[in-house]
DNA sequence: GCAACTCTTTAGAATCGTTCTAAAAGATTG
DNA sequence: CAATCTTTTAGAACGATTCTAAAGAGTTGC
């Protein structure tokens, strides 16, 4: 069992050393903690606060600039997707394909809309000179009382 | 001539005293000015910092403090409508009615998406025990080469 | 394995948009 | 006009983020 588990673990560290290596991104310590932490699990939303505080719970040691400087690489590499839902604070989405979210604003949490179901149409031509660079819906959700 | 701009532009202040004591604003030298820049023509996007500059351009002199305050208390009153699409600065519509947004990455520029063609089709039900405040679509758009 | 080199991390300072504070100025009511 | 309440404002404070420059870690060639 426990041979299992350093098993997957190491082969889920070599993912992402590898993962790095293609983005130009030595595989530090810090790096390989923040990775884990992110693409570990399911699709996640973090800033970079609660990024921090998740890494210094695992007993990660690490500095909040590391983190800002790792989700802006990991943003340029395409392993990140920066979310604006909110004027206080930038948050980062693992799931960096095509989707839409919702946000609870009153807890300033965000989640994905499930499924690629959602259509928009009747949207016009873009402005000349310009291109869309992506459509993105955010459905505000407010806590019924 | 003369006398019809004069007549225009006070009719025109006359209703924003007339909006402003509807919510329960006194209309004071600086949100008349402020209303004026707003509400006089077309639809507008800005932010505190350059409504203040349009501000003082126009001769206006208040400080960016009462800028803040009073396009909060527009927005709360339902004069206008904040827009986050940028995790720099706060935006203020003030088109108040259901649209959606193109925004112009680089040069940080906002403008309504014209028409009320667009629709959107596929979204899920809001989780339970909430309820959809508002749908945002934001086209965001880069210049081409 | 070790030097030489380059890339990273980091603590702390700096920045920037925005909000707060408390005191002065202005609006309103009787 | 006096009394009262609201607004404005300068400047301090704030909080998220970025910058700085010096110390630390990863990499490469030998």
């Amino acid at each position: 069992m426990r041979s299992t588990v350093s098993k997957a673990v190491s082969a889920h560290k070599g993912d992402l050393v590898a993962k790095l290596r293609a983005a130009g991104l030595r595989p530090t310590r810090q790096r390989i903690a923040l990775g884990k932490l992110l693409f570990a699990d399911c699709d996640r939303h973090v800033t970079a606060e609660c990024l921090h505080q998740d890494a210094t719970r695992v007993g990660a040691s690490l500095s909040l600039a590391t983190v800002y400087n790792t989700l802006h690489q990991f943003t340029n590499a395409g392993l990140l997707r920066q979310v604006i839902v909110d004027g206080e604070k930038t948050y980062f989405d693992t799931n960096t394909g095509d989707h839409h979210h919702f946000y609870f604003e009153d807890q300033g949490l965000l989640a994905d809309i499930p499924g690629d179901d959602v259509r928009i149409d009747g949207l016009p031509k873009p402005p000349a000179g310009t291109e869309i660079e992506r459509v993105e819906v955010v459905v505000r959700l407010k806590s019924r009382d």
